[in-house]
DNA sequence: GAGTGGTCTAGACCACTCA
DNA sequence: GAGTGGTCTAGACCACTCA
């Protein structure tokens, strides 16, 4: 188990348990090197944190039930609750009542495309299919080393694809991975997890994705994204730059998808 | 204030106060009429949705302490704070500690442009300004009419403007405004909000919008478009179809949007 | 100092799952 | 029936705001 010092300001304490401690129930640090004051939950919410970025609980698999975590923690039930109900509400944990709380795992999710936001004009998105075109290593530009806080010229592993909605191909994308993160990545591997590239990040490399930041654009058309697409040159074209990341914010891919929407378009909700 | 059954099935209670009553402690409603079961704090959730709805309390406007709310629905200050929890994450309320609880209101909110996503690709959005084009009355068509819930050909408002961002024109939209709903609204009303439409459906007509859901096209820029925007006639807009909805889901507005992405783009999160 | 929302505890019982 | 998460209560005290 992690080792670790929770502040309980809130806590009945004589004072005399109180030897060396500089202020009690105020907003400053117990000690000069321990961390902002937080809520005991958001304490607990960051050990839980530390040991789903460690893998001590792996994607699918449960965590430890709430009352075994409130004696470990020697906390109450209720601040168990608070910390795992924000962990699940950010998607970290999914909690299932009588069966037990989850690490989330894009393999077991009710949406079977996570993170895809284009969807047929009419009727649903029943089958989507990848066409792997390449996947080799590069270099990364300078633009795209800092959107992934690396340092300009890292090398990375480029994969090239189209995308099928119902048997229509729609959508041209190139996906950048650093690769440090993605040793050992082929072909062989990607098609092993069909197209669910989210799902293989997470159990081959243990880079869960949590959120996706999108820029779009309508552009021009080019020559090979016109040909993909099957559009003429100039026409236009829906364009998705995308930054996915994982724990802490780290930005773990880089994709930009050229999107056909003139039978399909991209399909958002805000707030 | 309204009249109201709680169905407290967990409460400890002596069977002699439940003459008539059908089931206990299960999911079945206590009587032939009632809603089908749900936990308490979701009942004082709907309790507190109505009084929104209904206006007793106004946007902006403090509803009464969670002491005050427990007293009056008969329960515990923590099944309150469910309810008032969910409710401000809907964005319907907005709680300050050692305020209160307000009702939520675009007025008065962090994000000054609520719900626009379009953004400049390099630096932040300081200003923005709105050019109304014109404000008439119209028959809506049978598409139109069917994403508002309305009978075809039913008579609306329309309103065409452009948006400049930061001072150069990015934007032009066409918005459909039911005419029973926006009954009187005028160029004038408009201009005294400047631009901030949402503010003014909320003040003026009691229509708090709460989400929008959009639809994302790339299409060649025809006629008008091209010259409100400074493009080409063909070249690539980005088109966004929204539909603005209020409380129960009601939609109540219709907005067209064409934007210019040449040095702006939409900028997106997903989860 | 009075009043507000925010945190935390302890304990009871319900709803659901699985063996 | 044992174990899980879900709901609800009562009560204490903290953090913040305002007069």
């Amino acid at each position: 188990m992690n080792s670790y010092v929770l502040y309980k300001t809130y806590v009945y304490m004589d004072v005399s348990d109180l030897k060396g401690v500089e202020s009690r129930g105020s907003m400053k640090p117990v000690t000069a090197n321990a961390p902002a004051y937080q809520p005991l939950y958001r304490q607990i919410k960051n050990l839980i944190t530390d040991s789903l970025v460690s893998g001590e609980w792996r994607p699918g698999e449960p965590i430890p039930s709430e009352l075994e975590l409130a004696s470990r923690f020697s906390v109450s039930q209720g601040t168990v609750r608070k910390a795992i109900a924000e962990l699940a509400e950010e998607n970290l944990l999914v909690r299932h009542q009588g069966k037990g709380t989850f690490v989330a795992s894009h393999a077991q999710e009710r949406s079977q495309f996570p993170y895809l936001s284009i969807v047929p004009d009419r009727g649903g998105l029943d089958d989507l299919s990848a066409q792997l075109i390449e996947l080799r290593r590069i270099k990364l530009d300078a633009a795209s080393s800092r959107r992934l806080n690396m340092a300009g010229g890292s090398s990375a592993i480029l994969i090239r694809r189209t995308l099928a909605l119902n048997g229509a191909i729609a959508i041209y994308e190139e996906i950048r991975l650093p690769a440090a993160i993605f040793k050992g990545l082929t072909e062989e591997t990607i098609e092993s997890f069909h197209c669910m590239l989210y799902s293989m990040y997470e159990t081959g490399f243990n880079q869960r994705i949590l959120y996706v930041r999108e820029d779009l654009r309508a552009e021009p058309a080019d020559g090979e994204v016109a040909e993909r697409l099957d559009l003429a040159p100039g026409a236009p074209v829906l364009v998705i730059d995308r930054v996915a990341c994982s724990y802490a914010d780290r930005p773990v891919e880089l994709r930009r998808s050229y999107c056909n929407t003139r039978e399909h378009h991209y399909r958002n909700r805000i707030v």
